[in-house]
DNA sequence: ACATTACGTGACCTTTCGGTAACGTATTTA
DNA sequence: TAAATACGTTACCGAAAGGTCACGTAATGT
């Protein structure tokens, strides 16, 4: 493990907010002032704070474009976290061993069949 | 994304000394005291607060043995974590998808082709 | 019984975190 | 040029996080 083990990535993923945020940037990029209408309940000061940290984590990019500013996701530190995790730890979950990819499209399948039959 | 997405497990992972707690409980499980001496540069309770919030997000099992306590890892929300996460953004990262144990694999083989032919 | 070992707790302090209110700046548009 | 839009910043606050010190408890060894 690195020194800090990018501290700031695992930082910026603790909150549930900044989670919600990078959730609705898997949908495309967005700029600033819709993000901060997706949270009604914050300032939207408050929420730029968040993507502040955010960036700072590399976890976002923002370029402007005339008057309006453009955030994107970067999901590589996220990758980086759960490879480095997945590694780690699997010796733990050995023969249950996560292989994510098929997990995930069993899981799909499963949901949709869910859904299907009115789950 | 349920209500809270596992709030207290990011909570817990957040903090590189708890991190480092479970990396050192990965080798096997540790009574108290064994744990607080790997930070010596913190004080017992200090110590003890981080296996609080350990337990707390059910990363850390404590069981009672005579006078010692047995601190053991449950790495179960942290599976669960990784695999949310990684259906989640699986998108992102597509065919480049994180299959650990596959390219570990596939790594292996390369080299192992391209020592056959002298690469 | 008594010291030792292993562990836990109460009270407190300081810094960071998440947040608001109010004000400031840059780019369009009328 | 004035106004509207999109975004940013300075100043501040309360609560929680991370930490220390001192003290308390329970099992074990002599």
């Amino acid at each position: 493990m690195s020194k800090h083990d990018s501290d700031e990535t695992w930082k910026a993923l603790s909150d549930p907010t900044r989670r919600a945020i990078l959730d609705c940037l898997r949908d495309g990029p967005k700029q600033t002032t819709a993000i901060v209408e997706m949270f009604p309940a914050l300032s939207r000061f408050a929420v730029m704070k968040h993507l502040d940290v955010l960036r700072a984590a590399k976890l976002v990019n923002t370029r402007s474009e005339g008057r309006v500013r453009i955030n994107s996701l970067n999901a590589a530190p996220i990758r980086d976290i759960l490879e480095r995790w997945i590694s780690k730890y699997e010796a733990y979950w050995s023969n249950t061993l996560l292989r994510v990819r098929d997990d995930a499209e069993q899981q799909q399948e499963k949901s949709a069949a869910k859904r299907r039959r009115g789950g």
